[in-house]
DNA sequence: CGCAAATAGTTTCCGTGTCAACTATAATAT
DNA sequence: ATATTATAGTTGACACGGAAACTATTTGCG
């Protein structure tokens, strides 16, 4: 049991490269061409690779004003979208409804948003921003701002828009698919 | 205390919209303007909300095959990267080295991968696949690909082109910026 | 040499994300 | 009206991720 490699120039790191440093010689059967590369997965590969790392690195920034970076985006999806439900929160961020739940709880305890309960259909709740909630926010926001240039600062203007354009489009795509 | 709004067309999600909802009236002194249009934090909003998502998405495609989708790129990495310490591989996928460590005792655990001290450094740890490893790794390989292609179905391929480009730059950043 | 600092990796503790099961209300069917 | 199904949100169990503290080597330096 050996590998299938393909060899060719030094590669990056990525689902399908094209260079195996080891093991030269090829000595098993190709059950499964290593999909001729997959350019998809290797997308979503980096993805995940920048996402779990922005988490991290966003969750500090957040952390200097007692917030995680999940509750961050709630907050501040609440201030800019009004008095919201949490399934249309759901649907905004794509979080997981249980998970909103509970940054809900976590948010309402804090005392940085209020609950009504929605005028004509008792199930949902409507979430919207105190006072302190609002004060936070801001003093968060400013930080994130500044982490987010530093940390985005290696691209051109353009490419920012065309990033921001295909995330979106991105985005579109999940949540017409998402379950 | 209200908040400052410009009030404009319908615009989408993100951390500078342009326009909110309800509140339409400004009775509010704008300590700190909102932004003016932070682009970047939109792009880090953007890219963690999709992260997030992807994530979910992959783990359970993985779950399948008794994996975590951390789990599986670790194992990938270690499959295409040869023997390779835990050092590097925090390095090429932007893991925090505990994690890094306790995904490798799973994986170990699992008898998908093999261990063994660098010759030279025995601080180190040389890790490489196991047949085992190799033929779980093939089958969660293809599953991840086909997921994969579906998600990213709705780009077109020189937008695939693109984001691949101005991801590996991302991550460039964000491994000379990492802490 | 011998001791301090750096490096690779591990462990501990805690918070929290996820799934599944559950409650409560609303909509739909009979 | 009543029963069934769908929807909004909550709860509990459990495993995992992350920061910090820790161990074990190696490197650097006087």
């Amino acid at each position: 049991m050996r590998l299938l490699v393909e060899m060719e120039t030094k590669s990056d790191v990525g689902f399908t490269p094209r260079m195996k440093p080891k093991k030269p010689k090829n000595t098993r059967t190709p059950k499964r061409k290593p999909g001729p590369s997959d350019k998809e997965a290797q997308i979503v590969q980096r993805l995940l690779k920048c996402g779990q790392f922005l988490q991290r690195e966003t969750n500090t920034v957040c952390r200097q004003f007692g917030l995680k970076q999940q509750q961050f985006s709630v907050l501040n999806e609440i201030v800019w979208q009004g008095p919201i439900s949490q399934k249309a929160l759901c649907e905004r961020l794509l979080f997981e409804k249980s998970n909103l739940s509970k940054i809900v709880k976590i948010l309402l305890e804090k005392k940085l948003i209020r609950v009504a309960v929605a005028p004509g259909d008792r199930r949902m709740t409507l979430l919207s921003e105190t006072p302190k909630g609002v004060a936070l926010w801001e003093d968060c926001l400013q930080a994130f701002n500044q982490v987010s240039n530093r940390l985005m600062s290696l691209l051109a203007d353009d490419e920012v828009a065309g990033v921001t354009r295909l995330l979106k489009k991105l985005e579109k795509a999940f949540k017409s698919q998402g379950r």
